[in-house]
DNA sequence: ATTTGTTTGTCTATTGGATAGACAAAGTTT
DNA sequence: AAACTTTGTCTATCCAATAGACAAACAAAT
């Protein structure tokens, strides 16, 4: 790729939109500030995005002693992504406007996992996603979707273990019903970016999410992007060996991180200690709630080994932000103390002083804002000529 | 930061210098197939190379059927960095032009790691590379130093455990001696660098490099960058839990990897396995090689868990080339064997179907170019005005 | 109400780099 | 020697950023 006028006007454009995007509203002036472009400069690509009706004009500055400036927003309601989370036991989709809010929310149980059975479903939710996009200039801009699986750079989904669908080359599938642009990320993936874009406003480079649900994966901001790995299978440190000779995991081998700090571990330890049937994440937190003594401590055991893994990441990472995720955190209270208390014990000092961590503030929501993120970031990139 | 078009312009050239400085010669017709750009941008820009002695007229190429064109090359004599390895028992130290190729080098033994003591030999090196240094359009561009520790960002040491040097800041040190650019890296860093940069030319942008001597370090290039963590620390994974309540680490915990797979596991375990005293790492290889079957072993033993905590770093980065490098590797034909086995029967198989495992090639000189590489990059990517 | 000063925003001429294409130079092939 | 091909230079043109003049919009002082 080489340089020319165009590409560099293009730069500067994208710098003002993401300035504009960043604030809720700007003048002129402060663009100019912030960008060290000149003031014909500033007014004449702002003409172009008003043009493009990707910035309004929103009433007037207060005055500093001269001329009030014209303020500007971004449109956020300009075009609107759909998000798509592929869960085991449900499927939840979302219309978010370009600032990534909600405007319309469906959240339905899933039966069965059956492939052909569930892609109906996914199909009869995106029609219905699609009907409800508020009129707009860019109307539907595109699709994310989340898959609790490794899913290879082009779109195939080479394993989704808890889904049990293997090989499947979903990107051909959505290229068929689809006329928009879409991307197929992994459920970790789309948590971590919801976090990096949603939670944190983009200002934090390089952020770990972890996310614990019935697996264990991770996913990895490195400067500003998901960092995907050669084949696009990062962050399956599920799998990391944190006890050799130890537990067996589902994968087969024994000692994965995945075996002693899942939902799929508690619940494991929970059915052999309480010698019942059937138990859930729910009923568990419940009998907490209620103080019983020995789900109390297998809740301290499972926070203490999420703790011991997320100390590994921090010796190879340095990370500035762990997030934690998913469905674990409904339990946060039960397995915080013991998840810090790992950290604290297990941690070189020094390691901590620049790492804050927290437990996603997204909730349910984040796969599926993730996921949309992905495509509200394409558009924004590059919705030029 | 905004474009114009002397951004642009810096932008062009420096796409044509970093092609012919891959290349060994270009003609200007390559480059503007390379680039994409225009005759007559390309021979300006060539012009302006040729004038600041970065690139050297060299010759004509063969005719294809026309006029034969005049080939270029890039001045790899045009400038020379220094680079030197601070040891734990030896200190290092190198001219290198810029392509990295050895001009002069200095290998000496260090009896006491006393820091001032220490310091005032490393001031003494680094006087006689400049002295080494051949007559030159630029000269010295700058000294890299790598030092087996955690490195703050700003080039304060924070931590040399097997030098025992902390919180020393480094960074003023130099300054106070020396008035041309300097870098100081971590070890494991520098020798991720070299592998990125000398071994493959830049054409792997992730890889990871586990530095396994007395201590073991991994240093990580991502995006063909280095990637340091929020303060400097990262690649720690020497430190990763891989057995909880395990052998104790020199760290004061347990179970890290380092204590399964260091020189200083190995020869703690062999200590107390011959009962002898003062053993090295080299006398333990001459044992080997003489078929001393306990040893034999040993050195099974240290490479299967080498093994096992690349499998870990495997899962999480999905890498496509993990270098091995470091004194370790003088036992390479010992511990080989038993580290393919660990990671083929610890790592899940997609995972390996882009991997590749290499020994460093460049042995003892992996750390010093390396330090030296991070210098010639910074000339390279920003000589202009 | 008028004047002065300040900030915002537009308009115009200039600058500097990329570019198209003419042209010359240096080859090969017929 | 003529025709063709490729390389490299030169010139006029294009276009985005820029400097700076100018006008518009406002506040505060007179």
């Amino acid at each position: 790729m080489s340089w020319n006028q165009q590409v560099g006007k293009k730069f500067n454009k994208q710098q003002i939109m993401n300035y504009i995007f960043s604030k809720d509203v700007v003048s002129r002036s402060e663009i100019i500030e912030e960008t060290g472009l000149k003031k014909a400069t500033v007014a004449n690509l702002v003409t172009e995005l008003l043009e493009e009706q990707l910035v309004l004009e929103d009433g007037k500055d207060q005055s500093t002693g001269g001329r009030r400036s014209q303020l500007l927003r971004f449109h956020q309601n300009a075009g609107f992504a759909l998000g798509i989370d592929i869960g085991v036991n449900y499927l939840h989709g979302v219309v978010v406007n370009l600032k990534g809010e909600i405007i319309f929310e469906q959240l339905q149980p899933i039966y069965t996992i059956q492939r052909e059975n569930y892609l109906q479903n996914v199909l009869a939710l995106i029609d219905t996603l699609q009907k409800n996009v508020p009129i707009s200039p860019y109307a539907v801009i595109g699709l994310g979707v989340a898959v609790p699986g490794s899913i290879y750079q082009d779109g195939t989904i080479m394993n989704a273990p808890n889904l049990h669908w293997e090989n499947f080359d979903f990107h051909h599938f959505l290229q068929q019903h689809i006329d928009y642009p879409f991307y197929i990320s992994n459920e970790a993936n789309a948590g971590a970016y919801a976090g990096y874009v949603v939670e944190h406003h983009k200002e934090i480079p390089n952020l770990l999410y972890v996310s614990i649900g019935v697996g264990l994966g991770v996913g990895i901001v490195i400067d500003h992007t998901i960092y995907l790995g050669a084949q696009g299978f990062s962050g399956e440190s599920g799998h990391m060996i944190i006890q050799m000779n130890g537990r067996l995991c589902k994968c087969g081998r024994k000692g994965c991180w995945e075996a002693y700090a899942s939902e799929y571990a508690l619940i494991r330890e929970a059915t052999y200690l309480l010698k019942e049937h059937d138990l859930s994440l729910e009923r568990l937190i419940n009998l907490a709630e209620n103080g019983h003594a020995d789900v109390l401590q297998l809740f301290a055991d499972i926070g203490y080994h999420i703790g011991l893994g997320m100390t590994n990441l921090i010796h190879t990472f340095n990370p500035e932000k762990i997030i934690i995720g998913n469905r674990m955190t409904l339990a946060q209270k039960f397995i915080a103390p013991s998840i810090e208390e790992a950290i604290r014990s297990n941690t070189m000092p020094f390691h901590l002083d620049a790492l804050s961590i927290d437990y996603s503030s997204l909730k349910e929501h984040s796969i599926v804002l993730g996921a949309a993120a992905f495509i509200i970031d394409r558009f924004i990139q590059l919705p030029f000529e």
